[in-house]
DNA sequence: GCTATTTAGTCAGTATACCCCGTTTTAATC
DNA sequence: GATTAAAACGGGGTATACTGACTAAATAGC
């Protein structure tokens, strides 16, 4: 790193005196490096599957709620309808769902999991127990069950924004 | 929902015993929600700018490191490096930044906050504090404490998975 | 000085995630 | 029963995020 190069440019005055400008600050920042760190566990954990997050929870919603329609797996999964779509005709492409028009409602796409579907979701949660634990492994476990609380706090509280609300987490009789 | 179209088809065996099949219980899945909500609200307070978040820390890393490389910036602001390639190039599209070759190392792209991008940045500060503010208010100030506290801890522990392993958070003389 | 490795960056491809807008079908209203 | 509103879905477009393979430039080893 020459002096040239790492130079200030034009003389504009220095960062910012005493904000907030350590990203580690953030917590916005903090989610999104979660979600990465996340992500990449997961697939190094289900690579002998090829299915991403996103995909498995799909299918986990489809073994909870077999026959649903698109918006019903989007509440279910807390994805987008939109995304719900793509990623719903990306399994299907791979044999693992089937859609079909709804019999008395023509608009819908109902979606089931086939025979390989079936199997695969269930093989896999062992290896979405793993990730999820590597993933949480550096805290003690009371930090664990505080840091799930804080989550789930969290995320009922803001539900409502982002657009896909994932219905409230079933009225605490489970 | 008729009958037909919610049945249970071909006579599945029920979800899956008492395992983990909410997806309330996994932290993967949390942190997915909360990363959509954190977008969300952040492209809601920041809509006078059309700014994204990841284009924010970037534009941040530059605040605090100007004429840096992409490398530099991608460990800075936590993101991919084939990814801030894509950020920089649209916030140059958009006169934000300019880029030029290294003097001393022609490989590399040195990257600094034009007069307009320096002025934004330091603008959208509030917006961004904003955003962050309503993402946590829901928590009670201390557990607002302890949720940093423990995301910090679980990205400082998980840092080298994923590719953006950015940069440990400077040894603590700040 | 010349090869071997490393480093900075690019390009193509895939997958989320969301927006806006339109189409089809159902449901509601008059 | 015809019009209107609403719901489910699709298509096009943008932005992040990452993989793998590749080029070009710099450095290390000999």
């Amino acid at each position: 790193m020459t002096s040239e190069d790492a130079g200030n440019s034009a003389g504009k005055p220095p960062p910012v005196p005493g904000s907030m400008t350590s990203l580690w600050e953030r917590p916005g920042y903090l989610i999104r490096r979660l979600h990465q760190i996340h992500v990449a566990i997961f697939l190094e954990e289900c690579a002998a599957f090829g299915i991403t997050p996103v995909q498995y929870a799909v299918m986990t919603a489809l073994l909870n709620k077999p026959d649903a329609d698109q918006i019903s797996i989007a509440q279910e999964a807390g994805i987008d309808r939109t995304n719900v779509a793509d990623v719903i005709a990306r399994l299907e492409q791979r044999g693992l769902v089937v859609r079909r028009r709804g019999k008395t409602d023509r608009r819908m796409r109902i979606t089931s999991l086939t025979a390989e579907g079936d199997r695969i979701a269930r093989e896999m949660e062992h290896a979405s127990l793993r990730a999820q634990a590597r993933l949480m492994a550096p805290l003690a476990p009371e930090k664990r069950a505080r840091m799930m609380a804080l989550m789930a706090e969290l995320v009922e509280a803001n539900n409502e924004f982002s657009r896909a609300p994932a219905r409230a987490p079933a009225p605490e009789t489970a």
